[in-house]
DNA sequence: GATCCTCGAGTTCG
DNA sequence: CTCGAGGATC
């Protein structure tokens, strides 16, 4: 790109960048980022004086208004608070202000929740509700008084009279107060998660778009002509500081502000808390970073504030920040980010899986890079464009996922997807099935397909040949020793010696005459596997785990199996016309054929099944569903536990579902019991059910 | 024929 | 955990 074009791309790119921070109140980029663009265009600048027109980004000081909204100047600037990442900060951040005032050390300090929603201010004359508006940039926001009227949680009078006494009852000597005439408060406007939940639900159902997030959707509702909308969006909020008074007194400490607000009517937080030390404080702080999924709305930290107000406005401000609060921010768990490219894997099957490339970005404590797309038609439903900011989130704090594209954020630079017409690994045109959403690499010899299917085949729920990961199956693979899976049984010593020590030695860590014993070992060990793990193991399309059980419990051995027709396998449950057709073309192939013979030769034809011992039936025709980690069971224990007690547990929350096994850190599924009405139960009440 | 449920398959990072 | 799709059920 040549210099001038890179010049107005950054003109345009630094615009854009204003109006989100300044006018939307929703940057898009950090200000690390933003700085680096700014600085780019002004070196530009520097070079070329004649390119600079009046309407460069670094010839105006502030963003334009919106044009939508009058402008209102807040009384007080409407401040931002530093950000502390972890315990460690926060403590810099106390030290330098006890540094600078010894009252810092004795100084009480209030924790509230810093919920991630939109700033708002509202004024009261006379406790009549006059006028909302956006935080702005601090100095002027837009006026939203209309569509802030719609929003139940906001008071629009104050009622005076019938609060003195609520006032004296709390606390009769502490409030000597007398309403202002001009109040000016702040308060968060958010919508609450599961009020957002039922709300994209709802719209799903009507075949309408959804939102991406409670933070997004209520900003938007808020920001936006027509107030009949807004009230139709479920927002709330909750009011925390008071900006500016007049005519009147009020408290001089936060703690006694947040009673006060309480006290006038206002929504006030019920997870506030005071504490005497900066250490009681932090560990509070640290017990809403891993019990935040408690919390009705999104938090992305705490806040930590000097009680005494007058205290803290002497300490004064670094920048634009005041000295007397820091934001203890929680780790991200939902960011956002730019999608370099989409990249096409393909699996054992054959599916090609679209996987996102992204820009490296910290997500819950981990730097994520890639991002499953699950499918081609996932991409095109979402709009989901190369170049465009993307909303990621780590779904059950595991695995990262794309929610959406920033839509807001594109330049029209961003470029729309299109799937490839053939094999990323091998070359061949890949087909897609009427009806079906996959598109599939069908050639038999795909090297891609290969790998998957041998790392299937020695996988954990399968043959389960530890020691035998990715990196051994690919080298094993391209060192021509395993050209399909029964091929692992007649490996011999020397062919996994050539196999391993042929490239890259330096980077073993053990030596590999170790590395081949303990494989060889764990191949042995294998090969007395099961019937049911080694018919998983085959990887035939559509038959898991659960259905290799009852073909083994139901065939006994592979030579009955592969004789079945598709009208018998019909009979057993669970398989239908589909499956039994996969089954059947399965064992009808030639390559499958010579697999089975080589596996027989070898002496893996495994005539058994794996019986569960039951020990009782106290759960029996009980269906169980667990989420989140359990304090002592790991999963597969709670699934031993179940079993063997007669029990069922499945994968998913359904109305047949009898309880939900609860842990920490649950995901969706427990929102999900919920609504159903399913009862939720812990580890201790499922023991105790199961009579142990 | 529609709806609900269960299963399979693919998924990230350290 | 997510989504798609096969199978069971009404």
């Amino acid at each position: 790109m040549d210099t001038k074009s890179r010049y107005e791309t950054l003109k345009q790119q630094v615009h854009e960048h204003n109006y989100r921070y300044h006018v939307l109140d929703a940057p898009v980029v950090s200000d690390l980022e933003y700085d680096r663009l700014l600085n780019e265009l002004k070196a530009i600048e520097a070079e070329h004086t004649d390119w600079v027109t009046p309407d460069s980004p670094t010839q105006r000081a502030g963003a334009r208004p919106s044009e939508r909204f009058e402008k209102v100047r807040h009384p007080r600037p409407i401040l931002s608070l530093a950000n502390a990442f972890g315990a460690e900060d926060a403590r810099a951040w106390f030290e330098r202000v006890r540094k600078l005032d010894d009252r810092v050390e004795r100084a009480k300090l209030v924790v509230e929740p810093k919920i991630d929603g939109l700033s708002v201010v509202l004024h009261y004359r006379d406790g009549v509700f006059v006028q909302g508006a956006t935080r702005g940039d601090g100095e002027v926001g837009e006026d939203i008084t209309s569509n802030l009227r719609t929003v139940r949680a906001i008071p629009l009078r104050i009622p005076v009279a019938g609060l003195r006494s609520k006032v004296d009852d709390d606390r009769p000597s502490t409030f000597d107060l007398r309403l202002p005439s001009h109040l000016v408060v702040r308060g968060e406007a958010f919508i609450p998660n599961q009020d957002f939940e039922e709300l994209n639900q709802k719209l799903a159902e009507a075949g309408e778009k959804t939102y991406l997030n409670p933070r997004n959707t209520a900003a938007g509702a808020l920001r936006q002509l027509d107030p009949a909308l807004t009230a139709s969006r479920p927002i709330t909020l909750l009011v925390y500081q008071i900006v500016y008074s007049e005519g009147g007194v009020v408290p001089t400490r936060q703690w006694e502000i947040l009673e006060y607000l309480k006290a006038l009517g206002f929504p006030v937080t019920d997870v506030a808390m005071r504490f005497d030390d900066l250490d009681s404080a932090i560990a509070y702080t640290e017990t809403w970073n891993e019990g935040r999924d408690r919390l009705p709305y999104e938090a992305d930290g705490m806040v930590i504030k000097i009680d005494d107000l007058t205290l803290a406005a002497d300490l004064g401000f670094v920048g634009k920040d005041p000295r007397g609060a820091i934001a203890f921010k929680f780790p991200a768990r939902e960011v956002t980010t730019s999608l370099l490219g989409i990249d096409v894997e393909v699996g054992r099957t054959g599916v090609l899986t679209p996987k996102a490339v992204l820009e490296a970005v910290e997500i819950g404590g981990v730097v994520v890079r890639n991002a499953t797309l699950h499918n081609f038609d996932y991409i095109a439903e979402k709009d989901i464009r190369i170049g465009d900011r993307v909303l990621v989130k780590r779904a059950g704090e595991v695995i990262p996922y794309i929610i959406g594209p920033v839509t807001d954020a594109r330049m029209g630079t961003e470029q729309v997807y299109t799937p490839p017409t053939h094999c990323p690994a091998c070359g061949q045109p890949v087909e897609h099935l009427e009806g079906e959403v996959a598109w599939y690499c069908v050639n038999a010899a795909c090297p891609a397909q290969l790998v998957r299917n041998v790392e299937h085949f020695v996988s954990r729920g399968a043959m389960d040949i530890v020691g035998m990961g990715t990196k051994i199956v690919e080298k094993l693979i391209e060192a021509g020793k395993v050209e399909d899976v029964a091929d692992i049984f007649t490996l011999s010593r020397e062919d996994i010696l050539e196999a391993v020590t042929k490239k890259d030695r330096k980077t073993e860590k053990e030596p590999p005459g170790k590395i081949a014993d303990n494989l060889l070992a764990a191949i042995a060990e294998s090969s007395k596997r099961p019937l049911n793990r080694l018919i998983t193991a085959l990887g035939i399309h559509g038959v898991g785990e659960v259905s290799a059980a009852d073909l083994a419990g139901h065939f006994g051995n592979l030579d009955a199996l592969s004789q079945a027709s598709v009208d018998e396998l019909q009979q057993i449950e669970g398989i239908g016309p589909n499956i039994a057709a996969g089954i059947v073309d399965w064992f009808g192939r030639e390559a499958n054929q010579k697999v089975l013979k080589k596996l027989k030769k070898a002496g893996v034809w495994p005539t058994f099944n794996v019986q569960r011992s039951t020990l009782n039936d106290s759960l029996a025709r009980l269906t169980f569903v667990v989420t989140g980690t359990l304090p002592t069971l790991t999963r597969e224990g709670v699934k031993e536990l179940i079993e063997s007690n007669g029990g069922k547990v499945t994968d998913s929350v359904s109305r047949k579902t009898s309880y939900l096994v609860l842990g920490e850190n649950p995901g969706s599924k427990l929102e999900k019991a919920q609504s159903l009405g399913v009862p939720v139960i812990g580890e201790e009440e499922l023991k105790k059910l199961a009579g142990v």
